[in-house]
DNA sequence: GCCAACGTTGGC
DNA sequence: GCCAACGTTGGC
């Protein structure tokens, strides 16, 4: 099974939003970068568990569990002129952005927040302690993703 | 194909 | 608000 780690500025869409989507699920959409996009094409599968990062927060922090409920597909809302994530150069015959589905799975006792995932030992290798680290899809180890849930438990 | 300019992300 | 890092664009 997969583990990773989508980010999400709060003030757009929270963990909480998630919560209380209809089924506790979203297409995550408005990805558009093509590394992040073919994680989510290729890389993610039904099942996998996805770490829910709050970016732009004080402090940034995970949030939540996710997981995988509906393997890549084309994005929506970039065939859209109203989205702000339109993109007039991708073809419906040929989608350039790809989404899934995630639905919560639990939130977390209290976010395990970014200063505290730097500062510790096991967790210091994961891309998004690493400065200038953009990518808002991103793959985690299974032991990472472990250990940040059972500090969030705590 | 190179690379400067520009735009975006996101922590601080 | 600043700015480092990085991706994309476009002139040549």
């Amino acid at each position: 099974m997969g583990h990773w780690l989508l980010k999400t500025e709060p003030d757009v869409f929270s963990f909480d939003d998630l919560l209380r989507a209809p089924g506790r699920t979203t297409g995550w959409d408005g990805v558009r970068n093509y590394q992040a996009r073919n994680f989510l094409r290729d890389g993610m599968k039904k099942g996998d568990l996805v770490l829910i990062y709050h970016s732009s927060a004080d402090p940034p922090a995970v949030a939540g569990v996710a997981e995988v409920v509906r393997e890549g597909y084309p994005d929506p809302s970039q065939f859209d002129p109203k989205d702000d994530h339109y993109d007039p150069q991708s073809a419906p015959a040929a989608p350039r952005w790809y989404q899934v589905d995630v639905k919560a799975v639990r939130k977390l006792a209290r976010p395990v927040s970014l200063p505290e995932i730097r500062q510790t030992k096991a967790l210091a290798k994961m891309p998004v302690v690493q400065r200038g680290q953009r990518l808002s899809v991103q793959p985690v180890g299974a032991k990472e993703f472990d250990l940040i849930v059972r500090m969030g438990e705590q």
